[in-house]
DNA sequence: TTTGTATCGTTGTTTATGCAACTATTAAAT
DNA sequence: ATTTAATAGTTGCATAAACAACGATACAAA
């Protein structure tokens, strides 16, 4: 293999090694607490799945996040204590737990979801279609052969 | 802006939001295991630096690794427990600490870093020095955007 | 020289992650 | 129908990250 290929990979490895998604949320962290929103990236990802499908099981969004069961847990107490969700016994299987989002929680949709879009604004804008599409590509391959 | 490019924006940065350092983590995190390191991938990467040059200041290693002060006074705490580097003072600045790779460390070298080469040719080597240098080129500049 | 400021590292607190082990409930196998 | 296996969620433990506040040392200004 080519050198300059082979340095590229391990470069752009280091930067998917944590590097980049710890300054993303470091960032957001900041925009989040300047906005005075109370919540962290990570509850930001949950509370996300719920405004696109509310009412279900701490499973499904496990699965969803790519996070195991005991990270739900914690993530949704923390959730529950700021009084963003609340959990309900679902009716036909006693051992779930269904996860609805209060009042509260539905309100914080609009101004989170603004402070990542303009992220995602400005740091993707300034790339064409194409850039995006092929680093899209290479991700969500690099992702799914790690995912089975 | 045109509909498909602002999803797949949307579709790539909820992978680097977290999810595919996650997944590499949990990935690495496993094969150290299996070959019984014993260390973290927060802690190889810290190791990696001191591989490179040993013998510097922890504030030398957060910069390097984009972690604030106490992250790393942690990290280190963790690789002394382990027996891996030790804190020498500086005798020109008595502030500073500087760190040292034992033998332990040192020999850690070669196993862990093949392991994480490994993973590294597994998932790009599919991809076209192209592919590769346009991603590794997008992500750079995502992330020199957030650095300032 | 003394005073003020910047730097190096630590500790406290909160949040998050993973694995392992556990309880309770459901579903499948015999 | 009873036993067995799978699933949903929780708790314990170790590691890691960030922010804030702190002590100690170095350096600069007065």
């Amino acid at each position: 293999m080519k050198q300059t290929k082979k340095l590229n990979q391990q470069e752009l490895f280091g930067i998917l090694n944590g590097k980049l998604s710890m300054i993303i949320n470091r960032y957001l962290y900041g925009k989040f607490k300047e906005a005075s929103l109370g919540i962290t990236v990570e509850q930001w990802t949950v509370l996300a799945c719920l405004w696109h499908q509310d009412k279900v099981t701490q499973q499904t969004l496990s699965d969803i996040t790519f996070r195991d069961k005991p990270s739900m847990t914690r993530l949704i107490d923390n959730l529950e204590k700021r009084g963003l969700v609340v959990r309900v016994p679902d009716a036909t299987d006693r051992r779930a737990k269904l996860i609805h989002l209060t009042q509260k929680g539905v309100d914080l949709e609009k101004k989170s979801t603004d402070i990542v879009n303009d992220l995602v604004a400005k740091t993707l804008d300034e790339f064409s279609e194409k850039e995006v599409e092929i680093c899209r590509n290479v991700l969500k391959k690099v992702f799914s052969k790690l995912s089975d």
